[in-house]
DNA sequence: CGGAATCCTAAGCGATACTG
DNA sequence: CAGTATCGCTTAGGATTCCG
């Protein structure tokens, strides 16, 4: 069905993708935890208590899609993936700081 | 039905919070309609284009109940309600602004 | 005007088991 | 290790109607 990516839309578009890349339960978190450098998949659901399997996939899925996150594979035994943030995404690490701060100032 | 309130659970609270408030496919939208001012229901309403009554009223308790928007009733005919930022709504303005501009710079 | 009430569907999310 | 595949539940969100 249909590219799921946004078409150019100008301005009503830019929170829409926001949301697409922030909106997630687990996708700060994720995004968080790629700040401080490429991660592997384990480390990951590692780094994030209470994420499964299946939603770290797709947040993370998502995030290839939305180019915010680049997939490195090597063929190696046991199979070794890590996950790195693009330019795009370290853009957000500003944003997301000044969100996080926020929340702690208010968090009761 | 529980307090739908967050308790004190410190940094891994703060993005719950977050997402709380501007987790809604309309949050963002009727916050940054607010920065420049108090407005009306039925401005809201006006202002942003595609939402409907009940999304809108939800929003807006959502936002009154986290401490960031006040409601104001005036009791004429018809009747008159406003909403204003509180303090806390305020500080939001910066890191929401951050997003948005980061959003409209990789809107393909 | 500013909602509340109702109904309904799509999406998000969680747990777990399985696989190359 | 790094996923996929299923299943089922719970929300979010949309459309519409009614009310003080």
């Amino acid at each position: 069905m249909s590219d799921k990516k946004v078409e150019k839309c100008g301005e009503r578009c830019a929170l829409q993708e926001i949301l697409d890349v922030i909106g997630g339960k687990w996708s700060m978190s994720i995004i968080y935890a790629l700040f401080s450098g490429k991660k592997r998949f384990s480390e990951l659901e590692r780094l994030i208590p209470g994420i499964n399997t299946r939603m770290l996939v797709k947040e993370l899925k998502n995030m290839e899609a939305n180019g915010i996150i680049t997939r490195e594979v090597f063929a190696t035994v046991p199979p070794t993936v890590e996950y790195t943030l693009t330019t795009k995404g370290e853009k957000l690490e500003a944003s997301i700081n000044e969100l996080y701060k926020w929340g702690m100032e208010y968090v009761a």
